[in-house]
DNA sequence: GTTCGTGCAAACGGTTTGCAACAAT
DNA sequence: ATTGTTGCAAACCGTTTGCACGAAC
């Protein structure tokens, strides 16, 4: 889309092809996606990128502030295209990972902790998606 | 101390030379270390001990839920002894990680989130400690 | 003598880096 | 010509695994 391009030009970004699919897949609101797997997707449109290329751009992504990433599973950072602050749960069985928005869950008590001061904070949640 | 071979015990672990020493660095409240740090450490007290040995070690640890592992920092888990549920607060600038009771902070609304079963939460918190 | 724990080295998976080729301006 | 971007391969870091040695019951 033409708005993926003004979207990284407004970030400072050449748009090059690579960068655009790249930008394209990782802007899919729900997926949140490890590097491996946007490289695997973005092989589908774009048959010569290497891994390298799709690491150096996703971190190119999050240094522009396109893109955050999270620390939400062990062993791997997933990206995550909403960069508004936001919560997380996690589905303990299949890794999935499901945004909450910032309303639906309140927190006390953070802005009156000794000694620190609190920037940002997020609730992580872990458990199960309930079928239907 | 003769108390940590009770605990290993208690967990249904036999308290080895090796073990004990990984017990003892990882059972510091404060520390939340990596397990190459507590490779690093353990050495002093136990030089001919390998790395193998202490992520076993730790692996083993979790299995018996004598610590817990944290996923707060990129590109590594650390280790808590503090196994009860607790929120952290991580400083942005040294990466520490500091321990937060859990009635310090209040979160309300994670059991009625639609379709969601929650289990298990906390509250993840970055910032800055204040000098003082 | 069988079981369990250890140490080493090699393998592994995710990520980064060095470098040469290649656009684009 | 200079600058920025790409692809490849190799390096890298944290972690796991295979295997042979050694200790304990």
């Amino acid at each position: 889309m033409n708005d993926v391009i003004g979207l990284l030009r407004d970030h400072g970004i050449q748009p090059t092809p690579q960068r655009i699919a790249v930008a394209e897949c990782v802007l899919e609101e729900t997926s949140h996606p490890t590097a491996d797997q946007v490289w695997e997707r973005v092989q589908k449109s774009c048959p010569t990128i290497s891994r390298a290329t799709v690491y150096n751009t996703l971190n190119l992504f999050v240094e522009k502030g396109l893109v955050k990433t999270q620390v939400l599973r062990e062993g791997t950072a997933v990206f995550d295209p909403f960069t508004a602050a936001h919560h997380h749960f996690i589905d303990e069985e299949t890794g999935q990972i499901v945004d909450i928005p910032w309303d639906a869950v309140k927190v006390e008590g953070s802005d009156s902790l000794e000694g620190l001061d609190v920037r940002e904070y997020q609730v992580v949640m872990r458990g199960r998606r309930k079928p239907g």
